[in-house]
DNA sequence: CCTATTTTGTACCAATTGGTACAGTATTAT
DNA sequence: ATAATACTGTACCAATTGGTACAAAATAGG
């Protein structure tokens, strides 16, 4: 039995006509633009491009490993380049801090589509409880990197406050989940700047 | 024309067996716990015990209507009575502040199931404008409502911070906000008392 | 008792839901 | 060429969706 590392070799029998990486984008725009249950399965496959046949071949667990499989690709494309740059710039501390400002700016890079994992958190019915649970542990995952970040800052003298990383990455992330609710609620781009300089007076 | 404000007037017609009020409560649990789109109108009518004619006629709306008239409901029910102790308690900073203690422990009066309105603006679809638009005016009232107690606690001499009243009250419903989200990612229930324990050193 | 008025329950609706079955097609290995 | 393999598109499915139509039922006033 060998398994087969080596992406490109060519198997028997007709080739995809799609992309899987493209497919998982088109399947997170969906998403993060109508929610995991307001997706409906036509709307992804026609963001994909793929029909019926192709699309529960490729995803026997329909639309739940579909959304499996973008969240993972969210981390992929976001946070490990985040995480990398938090081990590597020269001050992580205000790294965080232009995240957290960049958000408030009009064109904030998340839009106003808020974070696709407390998206999931909250518009998620109960019985998928799978899903909530792995949106739950990629926030998890965010607020290491913010605690890795705080750890970083402190050792490079960057920090003055005496709360520990630990305690600051939770107060980030309460404040990044916080902030994608309330870009909802409040329009005025000053107050909402004003709103995050206020929060990041934590970590001076 | 005469308007008539005595509910106990007999009218001609077949009797409501239903008090609308109970129906709204009833109503709101089942949103609360579904959230906007996955509470279906069998869910509803079973919740609230009456069937689709009688249903209709109340709320020719439909299901809109419907959660339009449970998101006030939510607002007399919780914000009405927190304005009035807020206006009329010895020490409003001190109420805000257990307030948002209560929240961190494990039988939080709001449960797991976060804010109604942060709720709705993040599970409603896009189409249903109006009614994120209603849940954003909602949280603007709480916001109101906090601004209105920090202010009384500036008068009162009560805070020492040189933030106005409205940043404060901006940065609290952020809080409000986020920590309804942190809850249902972190069931450490220690973390959550330390991040609003954190949280609530700015209003000293 | 009769009529006007209002509420109620049921039957029904077209549209949409997520998902399956399967015949057909395009490719590689032999 | 042919067999084995893997992908694709369509037709189809039962279940559920939010909502309507309407006849029956229950009351008040006359």
């Amino acid at each position: 039995m060998y398994i087969c590392f080596i992406k490109e070799i060519k198997m028997a029998g007709r080739p995809k006509i799609y992309d899987e990486s493209e497919a998982l984008d088109n399947a997170v725009k969906v998403f993060w633009e109508k929610g995991y249950e307001n997706a409906s399965a036509n709307d992804l496959l026609k963001a994909i491009g793929i029909g019926k046949g192709s699309f529960y071949l490729a995803f026997k667990g329909g639309k739940q490993e579909l959304f499996e499989k973008s969240m993972q690709r969210v981390v992929d494309q976001n946070f490990k380049e985040f995480r990398k740059a938090v081990v590597n710039c020269d001050d992580p501390v205000r790294l965080v801090k232009d995240f957290f400002l960049s958000l408030a700016g009009a064109d904030s890079p998340i839009g106003n589509q808020g974070c696709y994992f407390g998206n999931a958190l909250v518009q998620i019915s109960g019985h998928e409880s799978g899903l909530k649970m792995m949106a739950a542990e990629n926030l998890q995952l965010l607020e290491t990197i913010f605690a890795e970040a705080m750890r970083r800052g402190k050792k490079l003298g960057l920090l003055q406050t005496e709360q520990s990383p630990e305690m600051l990455a939770s107060y980030l992330i309460n404040l990044w989940n916080g902030f994608n609710v309330t870009k909802r609620m409040e329009n005025d781009h000053g107050k909402l700047l004003d709103l995050i300089k206020m929060n990041l007076r934590v970590i001076e």
